[in-house]
DNA sequence: GGTTATCTTTAGATCGTTCCAAAAAGGCGA
DNA sequence: TCGCCTTTTTGGAACGATCTAAAGATAACC
C-alpha cells in the first residue's frame, strides 16, 4: 500500500502521480490550486504530497514557463547600516511577493560589479536592483546585462552617459532638498558660518547634497567660504582625522557643519571631542541617513531620515512592477527625506 | 550571412548552433571547455556566442545535471553590523566558488523562518547557512527542510533537542572562553566587583558567555553577586534603560561590567553618561563582537573580536565542503575569539 | 438509445541544458 | 581500396515542471 519515497533523489511530480494513481498533469493542477480537479482527487493528491515530503522545483517550472521568481540585489556595500536596512527591506518585500533575493556584494569595485552581475544573470533573475560601485559606468553595465534585463538604479547614478537602449528605472533620494533643509535649519538657529563636511566630489549624491547646501546659503544671503568645504572618505575614521581642516585660522572658524552623512557626522563628533570641543554645545552639526546610531550617540544627531527599509520595500515594488510591464516608460522616483531635529544642532554660542 | 539574434526571447544553445552550423551538443562542449572540440570549431562558436550575446542558463543546466549552484543564507537579523559583515563574507566566498547567495531574513521570528526556508528550498539551494531566530526549534526546521538538505548552523544552537536524523554541521563562536578572557582581564586590572550585563538567559550564546564569566570569577575566588546579573534585550536602547539596575544600593555597586555584546556595551556607556559617570574612568566595561563602532566610540571599547567577515567566509567554505562530501561525519567548529584591549577597561578607582 | 453539454483527466510536446552511444571524418599502414 | 584507430561531431533521450488539445466520465435531455 504505502510506497516508500525514493531514496537519494528528490521527490518529483511523477513520484506523487504514480504514488496515488493519477497523472503528472493532475498533480500539477493540484499544486496550482486549479478549480478543474475533483475534490476527492485533490485530497488524495495532497495527502500523497505530504506523505512523500514533496518540495516544489521552481527552477523546472520557471524553465518551462519562461518566467523568473528571483530578483538580483547588487550592492556596493553591505556593511553600512543604511544598505543593510535597505537589503532587509528589499528581501522582505520580495519575499512576500513570492520572489527570492539573489545577493551580490561589490565592495565598491567596478570590476567585481561586472563579475557579480554576470554570475547572477546566469541564474535568470527577473530583474536587478543595483546600487552601483563608485566608478561603475553605464556602458559596461549595459554590455553585461544586455538591453532587455530590467534594472533599477538605486541611490547613485551611473558614470558615463546613459546609452541609447538603457531605459532604466531609478530610485534616488532627494539629496539636494535634504541638505537644503539641514542647512536652512542651522541658519534658522542662528548660524552664519556653516561648513559642508565630508564626502567626495565625484560621488553624485555628494554633489547633490553640496548643491542643496549652497542653495540654502545663497537663499539666506550668507557667504560660502571655499575653505569650509572639506572632503573626506565617507567613513567615521577619515572624518575624525579631517576634523582639523575645519579650524584653519584664516577666516573665522565655522560654528556649524552640514555633514555628508551620518557616518561622517559621527566621525566629526569624535574629532571635535579630541579637540576639546563639545559637539552640540560648542559646535553644531547635522548628518544624513538617520542610521540607528544617530538617535543613540552623544549628542543625538540631527539628521535626514531616509527610511532605508522603506526604500528597500519601495525598490522591490518598483522592480516587480517593471517585471509586469516591461514596455512601460521608464521612470525616475525621488524619495523624499525628512529632517529629524535632535540635540546636535544647537544654536551658536553668543560671543 | 549574419543572422539577427532572436527578439523578445533569450539566446539559447540552439540559436548559437544553427547560427554557425554545428550541433547543440558541440556548442555545449565549447561552453564547458571540453578538450574534445576542434580548435577551429571552438573559435567559430566562441565568436558566435559573443555576436549573439549569449548568457548561460544555469537553471537549465542544474536541472539536467541534478546539481545546484546556490546556497541559502538565512539570518535572524541583517541590520546588526555583525551579521551584515558575516553576510558579506559569505557572499564573497560563495561568489568566488561560482555559487550564488539566496538571501533570507527572518527578523527573529520563528514563523517567518519557516516560511523563508520553505520558499528558498523551492529554488533548490545546494545547502543552507542558518543563524536561527530566537525561538526556532530543531523539529520544525527538520520538518521543512527534510533530512537530506545540508545545513550549517551558525552562531546559535537550535531550540529543542536535535532530532535523530539531523546531523547538521555547526559553526559557533567560543563564547565561554571569550567572556572568560574579558572577565579575567578586568580582574587583572584590579576589579573585584564585576557585573554581567545584558542579554537574555534563553539565548544559548548568552548562557555560554555568562558561564565564562562565572568561571573566571570563581577561578579568582571572587564572589558572584546575583544582583549583578542584569538581563536586557541585546540592543543599545534597552541596555541604556537598564543601566540603573546595576546601581541598587544593597551590596556595594560593581566597578566594572562584562557586557553580553557590543550593542549592549554601547548602551551601557550611554546609561552611565546619563547618570553622570564617565565610562572608562569611573566604571570599566567590555563588549563582545568588535563591531566597527567599538573602535570609534568614546571611550574605545575593550571587546572580543569575532572577525565576522572571516566567519562568513569560513561558513561558506564549510557548507561547500559538505556539498562535496554529503556523507562525511558532521562536525562542530568553534571559532576562536580574541581579546582586544582598548580604553573602556580602565583599572578601578582606588578609594 | 443516442446526442449534447459539462466536468475531469491525461498523453505528449516543450523549456534549455547535459549525457550517452554511436556516427562521421580523417589518417595511416597494408 | 580496405580495415583500424583516433579525433570530432551529433541525434535523441533525459532533468522536472507546464501547456495544449483531446479523450473519458458523468449527467441531462429528447
Amino acid at each position: 500500500m504505502s510506497n516508500t519515497p525514493p531514496i537519494g533523489r528528490k521527490v518529483t511530480l511523477n513520484d506523487i502521480a504514480s504514488g496515488c494513481g493519477v497523472s503528472r498533469a493532475t498533480v500539477s493542477l493540484v499544486l496550482r490550486d486549479s478549480p478543474l480537479v475533483n475534490k476527492l482527487t485533490r485530497i488524495r493528491v495532497e495527502q500523497e504530497l505530504r506523505r512523500q515530503g514533496y518540495v516544489y522545483n521552481r527552477a523546472a517550472a520557471n524553465l518551462r514557463r519562461r518566467t523568473s521568481s528571483s530578483v538580483a540585489l547588487v550592492l556596493n556595500e553591505l556593511t553600512n547600516p543604511f544598505f543593510a536596512e535597505f537589503a532587509a527591506g528589499v528581501d522582505e518585500a520580495l519575499g512576500s511577493a513570492g520572489f527570492v533575493t539573489l545577493l551580490g556584494c561589490t565592495s565598491e569595485s567596478a570590476a567585481r560589479e561586472q563579475a557579480v552581475l554576470g554570475s547572477l544573470l546566469e541564474h535568470g533573475p527577473g530583474g536587478i536592483i543595483l546600487s552601483p560601485a563608485e566608478h561603475s559606468n553605464a556602458h559596461d553595465v549595459l554590455a553585461t546585462i544586455g538591453p532587455r534585463t530590467p534594472l533599477l538604479l538605486f541611490n547613485r547614478e551611473l558614470g558615463g552617459s546613459l546609452p541609447e537602449f538603457a531605459h532604466w528605472d531609478q530610485l534616488m533620494l532627494d539629496n539636494q532638498r535634504g541638505a537644503f533643509l539641514a542647512t536652512e535649519h542651522l541658519i534658522v538657529r542662528g548660524h552664519q558660518r556653516i561648513a559642508f563636511f565630508g564626502g567626495h566630489h565625484d560621488s553624485s549624491s555628494c554633489r547633490q547634497r553640496h548643491a542643496g547646501y549652497i542653495q540654502a546659503m545663497q537663499a539666506a544671503g550668507l557667504p560660502v567660504e571655499p575653505l569650509w568645504r572639506v572632503e573626506c572618505a565617507p567613513t567615521r575614521l577619515d572624518a575624525a582625522h579631517r576634523t582639523s581642516a575645519l579650524f584653519t585660522t584664516s577666516p573665522a572658524a565655522p560654528t556649524a557643519a552640514v555633514c555628508y552623512n551620518d557616518a561622517v557626522a559621527l566621525g566629526l563628533i569624535l574629532g571635535l571631542q579630541q579637540r576639546g570641543l563639545r559637539p552640540g554645545q560648542d559646535f553644531a552639526l547635522t548628518g544624513f541617513d538617520d542610521i540607528a546610531e544617530a538617535e543613540l550617540c552623544m549628542p543625538p544627531l540631527t539628521t535626514l531620515s531616509t527610511a532605508p527599509r522603506e526604500r528597500g520595500q519601495q525598490a522591490a515594488k518598483l522592480i516587480l512592477q517593471r517585471l509586469q510591464q516591461p514596455q512601460a516608460d521608464s521612470r525616475k522616483t525621488i524619495a523624499p527625506v525628512q529632517l529629524v531635529v535632535r540635540e546636535s544642532s544647537c544654536p551658536p554660542i553668543v560671543a
